[in-house]
RNA sequence: GGCGGCGUAGCCAAGUGGUAAGGCAGAGGUCUGCAAAACCUUUAUUCGUCGGUUCGAUUCCGACCGCCGCCUCCA
């Protein structure tokens, strides 16, 4: 029974979605303006692990991510360079699938950008002040707070008692807002003055929250299961989100809100000015791998913070490594027919684990566990001999079973050695076969030098490339 | 100031009212011509500090210390 820990009522519920079978989930993606970092990269990950865990359910998965194209960063920018602003976010959109692919997301079923949906957000917003949940002041158009009394049931602020009016951060007058707490849906735009749609609620831009109400009812209709993203999107971005959807269709917006928590690096937040600021590319030119880097953030169940260092991810290359090592073991062991109980039950055992652990609010801590308890039976069995041909077919399916959820295994890799350096390791057993073992060391060590690590084995000589 | 999260071995980290998963590193061993890989054994009488509740707390309560986030614009 999978349940999730519900950031709207705080409880662990049992997940029910609104179709039997079907799950839709909505996640908020990235701002296309620059390379996404390694914290925004474990959001996106945990809605990777989320939907790849409701597949492994049985779940038909619906998942939407939009791609945030307009805001005020973004126009200023590309004012500036004087370019388009689909020129200008091309790169980064590039980019940022670039980063999504090789930490080995799944991509979502639908990435809807907010500058092909301008249209759809004023149709929204039009029905809004239909509602009289929005009101137009000096051409742009607010959110009228007072008019959505479940305003809050998400972030839980409570803004009697906090620093609102009681800081000069707040400057009321800067807007014509009727609250200091109303938002933007529709702002003015003065000719000259960056990017504008002409829609029917006239000419200007979308305020940031109306894209996701906007794409995420398009797409998944005006109730769906599930929506998710950073700890820091709750407050004012979701909780917006709710009011503005709400407010218009008098229907729940979202059942269940997951929120996956950001990074410490070092025990400390990320800054580009503390210099731990990392993004995918940064780790990978140091010679990092994307199923490494995949593993340690997930690592961690995506409700709780996870400490980020390098000296544990160094770690983490070993325990992938380990893991691919391990299927590749399994894939190639030659094995007589039959099977073997205790791998049977060690299986079964493992698969109960993994399952409930990401039953259990993705609990992906455990499952990982679980995951490593199975290898290091199923390597003694390895090495006794005793896994036979049943087993290992078993055992080959559930570990691609358990990583359509993770997807850190790796495919054994079929890659051909060139002629010479097989030339060479035939030399080495030959040289092995005579017992003239400086030679064989001498062969093995030019190799090694070429990046090829031989190990002997039962079976005969196996190699792997071995990592920079 | 308001709200929320966290503090577990050298490092990362799960977890529970009944005596501490998993990974990395370390130590010893098996295997190997030697390695590598793998496996075995071992590594927290203790879970930030101090109190309280309890037969019993790391787990509940309170205080304190430390760290992270949100409470403002922009997304």
């Amino acid at each position: 029974m999978l349940r999730f820990q519900n950031t709207l009522s705080g409880q662990l519920e049992e997940f029910r979605p609104l179709r039997a079978g079907e799950a839709r989930m909505y996640l908020c993606g990235p701002t296309v303006w620059n390379f996404v970092h390694i914290g925004n990269l474990r959001s996106f990950l945990f809605g990777d692990i989320l939907r790849r865990y409701l597949k492994f359910k049985g779940f038909k998965v619906t998942h939407v991510m939009n791609l945030t194209d307009v805001d005020d960063r973004i126009i200023a920018e590309a004012e500036q360079q004087g370019v388009a602003l689909d020129e200008y976010t091309a790169p980064y959109i590039e980019a940022f699938w670039h980063d999504f692919d090789q930490i080995g997301c799944e991509r979502p079923e639908i990435a809807p950008r907010a500058t092909h949906h301008i249209n759809e957000m004023a149709a929204l917003i039009a029905q809004l002040e239909a509602n009289g949940h929005a009101y137009e002041s000096d051409g742009s158009i607010y959110y009228r707070i007072k008019s959505f009394p479940d305003y809050g049931k998400l972030s839980k602020i409570n803004f009697a008692g906090n620093i609102v009016g009681g800081s000069e951060r707040v400057d009321t007058d800067k807007y014509d807002k009727e609250d200091a707490r109303d938002f933007a849906l529709w702002k003015a735009v003065a000719e000259g003055h960056g990017a504008s749609w002409q829609t029917e609620i006239g000419r200007g831009r979308p305020g940031w929250h109306i894209e996701c109400s906007a794409m995420s009812m398009k797409y998944l209709g005006e109730t769906f299961d599930i929506h998710c993203g950073g700890v820091d999107l709750i407050f004012p971005h979701h909780e917006n989100e709710i009011a503005q959807s709400e407010g218009a269709t008098a229907k729940p917006f979202v059942n269940y809100w997951l929120h996956g928590e950001h990074l410490k690096i070092n025990g400390e937040s990320m800054s580009k000015s503390k210099g731990n600021y990392y993004t995918l590319r940064d780790l990978t030119a140091q010679g990092f791998t994307p199923a490494a880097i995949r593993y340690a953030l997930v690592s961690a169940p995506y409700r709780k913070q996870y400490n980020f260092t390098l000296e544990g991810l160094r770690g983490i290359e070993k325990t992938v490594a380990g893991l691919q090592d391990f299927r590749r073991r399994l894939t190639e062991a030659r094995v007589e027919p039959g099977s073997n109980p205790q791998l049977r039950a060690a299986a079964a055992r493992a698969l109960e684990q993994f399952e409930a652990g990401l039953d259990d609010d993705l609990n992906t801590s455990v499952a990982l566990a679980a995951i490593h308890d199975l290898t290091r039976e199923v390597n003694t069995a390895l090495a006794d001999c005793v896994l036979r041909a049943d087993d290992q077919r078993d055992l080959l399916a559930l570990v691609a079973r358990f990583d359509s959820v993770f997807n850190i295994f790796g495919q054994p890799q079929a890659e051909l050695l060139d002629a010479e350096i097989q030339t060479l390791i035939d030399e080495r057993q030959e040289a092995r076969r005579r017992r003239d073992f400086a030679r064989a060391d001498e062969i093995r060590d030019e190799l090694l030098a070429r990046g090829i690590l031989l190990e002997d084995t039962r079976d005969g000589v196996r190699w792997k490339r071995r990592g920079a």
